[in-house]
DNA sequence: CTATCATATGAATATGTGTTCATGTGTTAT
DNA sequence: ATAACACATGAACACATATTCATATGATAG
């Protein structure tokens, strides 16, 4: 266990060009919007809610139909509904029993061009 | 344990709209396609990553630099650049004994910026 | 050749996450 | 009221994943 000298060190691994460093940590976004970021792209992250975003983007549906589409449990797309609820990606309206799911917002068929244009080549 | 009569079922449960089913179901995405999607979103969907490839976007930098940036281990930085590496999002070149990372693409800087819209209302 | 530095990587661990199972809630029909 | 239906949800489990630790690789300097 030696101590070095007077080399800038970080985490115990010197700092090779502190000039960049430093100005890109000037530039660096804040850690609640790169938070932010993540859990957003996170929610695009899982086949089953990409089928379930697709879908919406087509058409109007409910959480029955839904699951007979994808071929899974009622109980399993009802719990993906929720996380796309909570990031505010779709909203619902009810109709008796049957609760219809939308897409919230158009900005997701935005987002969803861009991913199938990079998968694509 | 009953048996249902004639009822069109899957997984149990009723389709309530066929019609909307077979039309949406018609124009679905393939399965690889869905895989692959939610592979390019699942990197992004980290913040680790995303600080990475953001910083990339404002300069090419070294591994030692961006641990020493984020105040995190070599290791661990390491391992999320081969992630990275593997998406083909970033590419390295060789200097010595430094490696040098930038960004592969400019559709990255697209994305994160899509993101970044949304995030900000 | 040896030591040192920058980086890469395998194994282990801790934490996160998607699905299932069982059950609860809200609505409609009888 | 009771039953049936559509959906929601908590707990449990299995699996994925991000970081750490130890060590390996590749390059340079002495």
């Amino acid at each position: 266990m030696k101590v070095d000298k007077d080399k800038i060190q970080t985490c115990g691994y010197t700092v090779i060009h502190q000039d960049v460093v430093n100005g890109v940590s000037k530039r660096m976004l804040e850690e609640e919007t790169i938070m932010s970021l993540a859990e957003f792209f996170k929610v695009f992250g899982d086949p089953t809610r990409l089928k379930i975003l697709y879908a919406l983007s087509i058409s109007e549906m409910c959480v029955c139909d839904l699951a007979a589409l994808l071929g899974m449990s009622q109980s399993a797309i009802s719990h993906q509904l929720k996380v796309l609820r909570q990031s505010r990606l779709i909203k619902y309206r009810r109709d008796g029993k049957v609760v219809y799911y939308s897409l919230d917002d158009d900005h997701i068929r935005q987002v969803f061009a861009q991913g199938l244009a990079h998968v694509n080549e």
